[in-house]
DNA sequence: CAATAAACGAGACGGTACGTCCCGTCTTCAG
DNA sequence: CTGAAGACGGGACGTACCGTCTCGTTTATTG
């Protein structure tokens, strides 16, 4: 969530935010992302099928790019990404499978997308994607590099904020554009060209 | 435009398609995205300011992101890209440079954006976009390497489409997620990152 | 037709009207007049059934309405109504039936409703459908009224335009609001009231 | 209104039909009625002129026809053909003289029209405007009848019912094809031939 | 017997309105 | 006194036709 929402009984005065409409809401927008995509995707049908009023989606969320920035959010746990091999190139094999998988199991691809294609025209929203997406999935990609260094695998001249921006940007056009290369040799040809020739 | 449209005085029996309105509805459409991004632009607004009825728009494309299909393949001139500097580096650098003054100069991450977006839930404009924005892009940018290849420059171990791939996967992730690292760090390490330290 | 259009022929310079598009425009105007009724029949569908272009139609009629004004006095063969039974009584009689036939089994209804709606707030049209179809249809119901003066069946004092307006107005507004009176009693009833008890 | 609409603070569920909007609608009908007629008035004029959306008036009434059916309703206060003069020849003048006035101070002769050509292909309209509009008509009109009954003035033989719709029907044609018939003598006229020489 | 000029079929054009969907806000009432 | 239900003013959708306007093509005198 955006804001560090209060929950019922986490705080004094008055109700508070009802946890199950909250997890209806997103559950509901995960599933009418899925079935009709971002752009197809209707406040109006998210609210129904959750069986809120629009009103409460609209109290928590300022709009659904908002919403689905936290949907987002939740469907990557934090975890996932978190690996500790040994090697670099063994972080960043776990990490590529993973993420593909993870594309390939959620609505994500959608989500991505979409809130990317918002963000151009929102520089608010492209702030909180930004801080709450990007910058957290670096962090995960430059731990690795980060040990790598220590380890001695990569040496100071190595640009680690690149190579983890590099990484993001062929996961993603891979992920969005659908290139027909097959998997395998996507993986290892970018590891490679990252990282160098064998390992 | 998607098939080769018939206009005014072109052969063949009844009416021709009119290319004076074509004009104006693209124009209105480049203007139109520019001021209001992706989203933000209705075809209602675009025929209103192309002086056009509605119906024109949509007797010719069949929707908004096929609009702006055709209009994104306009802004940039086929021969934008090609280059003959003499050596890998040099034409890399100088496609680079072009593309991020065009991308600064016209509506075209808008579009693109959107554009990506709206593929995927929609397979036939996924075809589209592949064919007619991917497919072009890469061969202009295999063309280099195959030229640095007869060169010498490269050997056949190179993968070139992997190369092109990254390098617009790049280009376009740096452009829409506006990533504030500085562009002359971010083409130097690119370019080492694709092609080695020096060259 | 609203003005003696020329035909193939007919007379001197240039080419003249079709007579074969003229009889499949009409043809074509009866048809989807009775499939969609007044409303629902559009210039550009009677066209395309006609095999005509809607230029063709527009040169001759001013629009639909008066289209089907020269329509609606077609499907009433002039000589439909003249009746000389011998007697007032046995003239309407005659008359009242042939029109119950004749509104059932053509599209009259639908054109004579739509007619009167568009003459409100089209003064010419008004004026057209007082002269060609109000017009000759009195002269028709007053012909026998005025054999049943000459015959001293009625006198001088009885109002023969006003019986013929009431006529009228009664089978239309039969016909149009489809009183679910039987047919047998509104025949006899009506004439009853307009020529007395027995005649 | 066709079903006895829910206002604010009426019982049952949810939200409540707008009072105020309810009446800016049907007063802008009757205005854009007036001005352009019953087709030259458009769903979208009413709309902005009341200040609601479209679909406010989507949302109550089927089409057209039936806010004009509600409208034409209203036209007419219910009391306004109320009358007992005390004999049959002096209820009717006063009917005659009101529906004449009415005739002439409202929009309701282009309603009129237009509902009759509408009904003509929407069955479902028919019905409802027989019910709500001929029907009531009928009743104020056989009132007077039948008072005229208890006192004699007419008999059994008298065909009630084919007097009040050859009363409408005279009416209404005299409305709708605008007679240049003087108005005292089609009055008396009318009245003669309905009921009697003399009275 | 061409030349020519109008009428023709076809259908694109600038428009208006349709009836629908959804937006984000506001109001009502049940729990 | 929250929150579901949903009406509201509004904006855009994509479609249907309007009546006008080119386009070639046919057709039938006229020079």
């Amino acid at each position: 969530m955006i804001e560090p929402a209060l929950y019922d009984g986490e705080a004094s005065e008055g109700t508070r935010r009802s946890r199950a409409s909250h997890k209806a809401i997103l559950q509901a927008a995960a599933e009418v992302v899925r079935e009709r995509g971002y752009f197809g995707a209707s406040i109006e049908e998210i609210a129904a099928r959750a069986g809120t009023g629009k009103q409460t989606i609209y109290r928590w969320w300022r709009a659904k790019p908002y919403l689905c920035l936290e949907l987002y959010g939740l469907l990557v746990p934090a975890t996932a990404l978190e690996v500790d091999s040994g090697s670099l190139r063994g972080d960043y094999e776990a990490i590529l499978r993973r993420l593909l998988k993870f594309y390939r199991t959620t609505p994500a691809a959608a989500l991505l997308s979409g809130l990317i294609a918002e963000s151009q025209s929102d520089p608010a929203l492209a702030e909180a994607f930004q801080r709450r997406i990007v910058g957290q999935r670096r962090h995960l990609l430059i731990d690795p590099l980060a040990r790598a260094r220590e380890r001695g695998e990569i040496d100071e001249a190595f640009d680690q904020a690149l190579a983890a921006d590099l990484f993001t940007a062929a996961v993603w056009h891979r992920l969005l554009l659908g290139s027909a290369r097959a998997e395998k040799r996507f993986v290892a040809g970018l590891l490679e060209t990252l990282f160098g020739e064998r390992s």
